[in-house]
DNA sequence: GCGAACCATATTGTGCACAATCTTGCGCAT
DNA sequence: ATGCGCAAGATTGTGCACAATATGGTTCGC
């Protein structure tokens, strides 16, 4: 009686499912209609994939004639993304997709190590059975991974390899380190479009296995260290990137590749 | 030619000023004008001096009279303090100040432990003239704290408690953290508002002496200790004070202390 | 007397129209 | 030819009016 209105959900997002602790993995902004966060939802992949880059201009109108809804919607989606740092909003200038600053990055950066070895240390240290669980899970996703990448689909593939991370994070169980590691992400994501030119190394899908088989032994250290490196690895290619170009004629060059359609 | 617009600014806000990295401590949302702003900064200030009691209904016209704006706009401020899981909205009901739930409490701790003891461990491994800067600052703040104390002033008490580790984490340089534990920190004076009764216990502030001493010194072993039994002396209170009321019955009375004005 | 449907009121949700602001292109003077 | 100013168009910002929805009390039927 007193239970919350969520009877029979789950099993609907096709190949994601069977596993509770994955349902928060769906973006799930509060204060949007579900319309809204169908947008919402479209812009984030829109970025995850690249085929929205730093700097372009978000027209109101535009964006509400995409998606079909009115302005001011489309306006209450833009306010939330700006909250996540994902769009810049500039007074009586308009939204424009967010293009991180070097110091904004090396904060991030922090931030994700941070969280990020905390949740391999929650996975490396959970019971054998669960371990076992989440390897299984964890490894189709590699799977998935291989597949892009024999395919071809280069959008797949980076795609897949931002999420193996945030898949890690819903499945050690916080969700709140999860949804600012999806900021977290969202915003790398940008920054790798914006500053690296060779994007080849987003994230090696061998470290992945290897830091998955480390977790599958529970071996906390080297899983930790596994994970670090990895990230470091991701740091280096794209802080040296921005090298020296922040705030400079190269960043504001940049912003030529806008143009919208 | 090409640097920032932003030439001479700082050493505007009376008291904390002469220190550029407690600037970022101003709640500054990106996308509300400055009006909207002064008025989001009011709704924060409320919960952390405890006038504004979770579960509270937030009308919205009765919101655009007492800050004299318009009810579009406090509408806008009320969907990004939504974003920020200091108001619920639920949909053609309304906004209500958030009451934290046990697992949300549980994963904002762990959270927030994660951050405090990476802000910590940065500040006491600067270099000892900026150290000696920082701890500066931070006596004086715990004199204020002392000075609220001995004028029995509650109110003032508790705003710089929570203050206090703002600081540290204003200090510490990272921009994107601090905004993370400036979420927490709201939420967690939330939830102790909500579920402790005897709050006394917020933050004793010989804890924060002794942190302060052990940071100081430069010692990273100790002050991370201090700081980890600090937090969790907190976590245990508040969790003790929730435990086995949650989604149940004394959840639901609880929001009998609702009444405007 | 009890319960259920109904209506009045309060509150939130949404679209529209217009105001404010910025951008762009043209023309004019130097 | 170059730079300045001005005007037209495009885009964002804001208030208002009305629609949709929830709430609380009342009345009617059983």
């Amino acid at each position: 009686m007193a239970e919350n209105a969520k009877p029979k959900r789950r099993r609907s997002a096709g190949a994601v499912v069977e596993e509770p602790a994955l349902a928060g993995l769906e973006l799930r902004p509060p204060g949007l209609t579900p319309v809204e966060q169908e947008a919402y939802r479209k812009l984030i992949d829109a970025i995850a994939a690249r085929r929205l880059l730093p700097g372009v201009k978000l027209v109101e109108e535009d964006l509400a004639g995409i998606f079909g809804v009115s302005r001011e919607r489309i306006r209450r989606i833009l306010l939330v993304l700006s909250q996540h740092d994902i769009v810049r909003l500039e007074p009586n200038r308009g939204a424009y997709v967010a293009r991180p600053t070097y110091a904004e990055c090396q904060d991030a950066f922090e931030a994700r190590l941070l969280i990020e070895r905390n949740v391999v240390r929650a996975l490396a240290s959970m019971g054998p059975a669960r371990r076992r669980m989440i390897v299984s899970h964890l490894r189709r996703h590699i799977g998935a991974e291989s597949e892009a990448i024999a395919a071809g689909d280069r959008v797949a593939e980076i795609r897949l390899s931002g999420e193996f991370h945030l898949k890690m994070a819903a499945l050690a169980g916080n969700q709140r380190l999860l949804r600012m590691l999806q900021d977290i992400v969202a915003q790398m994501s940008l920054a790798l479009a914006a500053h690296t030119h060779a994007h080849d190394l987003d994230c090696s899908i061998s470290e992945h296995a290897e830091l998955l088989d480390a977790i599958d032994a529970g071996d906390l250290d080297r899983a930790d260290h596994l994970l670090a490196h990895h990230l470091e690895h991701m740091e280096a290619a794209l802080l040296h990137g921005m090298h020296g170009e922040e705030d400079s004629l190269a960043a504001a060059l940049g912003e030529i590749r806008s143009g919208n359609a």
